[in-house]
DNA sequence: GGGGCATCTTTACAGTGTAAAAATATAAAG
DNA sequence: CTTTATATTTTTACACTGTAAAGATGCCCC
């Protein structure tokens, strides 16, 4: 639809499609990345995609490096680097991009030996990793142990926020403020 | 091929069927999951799981209710009905069925409105969202901030303990010693 | 201009899920 | 015991899917 420029044959496909991908993904969820699917949203033949990504899986994964590396900017903008703060920003992306945060972890559809996916999902977890630890932390293990906790939670509560699994978890229904305030307060336990 | 008693045309097919679903999944993963090949593996036809479970995924809702009742159990088995404790169970199960719990959790594979499936899961969750608290909580935002924290915490180190990331926190190579060592330090922390 | 080549389409094929109709064996009724 | 009814399974058919292979298309650079 709204190409930058159409040099190619048909403008610079590999963006197109991954833009097609994405629309179909959020209209229409996980379900709906299919490979013909996406090359006919894009307007183009059933096998256009191969000549750039290779198959299914190279298409999925070069959007799921788009979604760490957007993941990392998000954690990355967030004024107070704190567990808080960056875990916050984490759920928020998740909140606001469910179908592509669900992909991002799908271990079957994504092929995680492509160098740029490998880059962008290792750069997301330093962010997460490297927080201030408040504790001393004495072994390695330790502090294998505090990293995992801080990283576990926060991904775990993402999920949880995703499949709306928190809902049973309070007696009120959950309104968005009412979310923030839980993640907030989830978060802020030590 | 070791049904208990072949009464019917082919002895009771939905539990053929339902084991010979969870042998493909653990033999060759999630994608293995498809229903020719579990109807194919059962010596039946390929839509003979029609009548009783209705289509592909009433054979996995199915089959994931019965991973969440083992998981009741597994944590029902505790000695201590503490947070490490159970936590452990749980991870334990995750990492001992990485398939079926990663199924269990597969939203587009599945029906949560399946009643069989939706008791199942929400008895599990019950195990865990009722664990004693150590700090006295106030509101019931609160309370429900603290059943949070927990839940997200298992359920995260669950996965990333199955996705082999938790490697990456740990200098060494994670031995399953070690690997114990870091889920009880990462979960007695609060 | 005219090769060379990356890009895209066409064609073909092996799989998939499942709806519909036909066959089969069990249970129930007379 | 025979006959009917019903539940179970198979056969058939169809619209999909991913992708390999071969053919067309147009850009780039010498």
């Amino acid at each position: 639809m709204t190409e930058t420029k159409p040099r190619y044959h048909h403008g610079d496909l590999p963006s197109t499609l991954l833009h097609s991908a994405r629309v179909l993904l959020e209209q229409d969820g996980i379900a709906a990345l299919k490979l013909r699917a996406i090359t006919r949203h894009a307007g183009v033949s059933a096998t256009a995609a191969t000549p750039h990504f290779g198959n299914l899986s190279g298409v999925l994964s070069a959007l799921a490096a788009i979604g760490f590396n957007e993941l990392t900017a998000a954690m990355s903008n967030t004024a107070h680097k704190t567990m808080r703060d960056i875990g916050l920003a984490y759920i928020r992306f998740a909140i606001a991009n469910p179908g592509l945060f669900t992909l991002m972890f799908r271990n079957d559809s994504v092929d995680r030996t492509t160098p740029d996916l490998k880059n962008a999902s290792e750069k997301a977890l330093a962010c997460l990793a490297h927080l201030p630890s408040d504790t001393p932390s004495s072994s390695p293990l330790d502090k294998a142990a505090q990293m995992a906790s801080a990283w576990a939670k926060v991904h775990g509560l993402a999920i949880l926020a995703i499949d709306g699994q928190l809902q049973a978890l309070t007696p009120q229904p959950l309104t968005p403020i009412l979310l923030e305030k839980l993640l907030a307060n989830t978060l802020s336990l030590k």
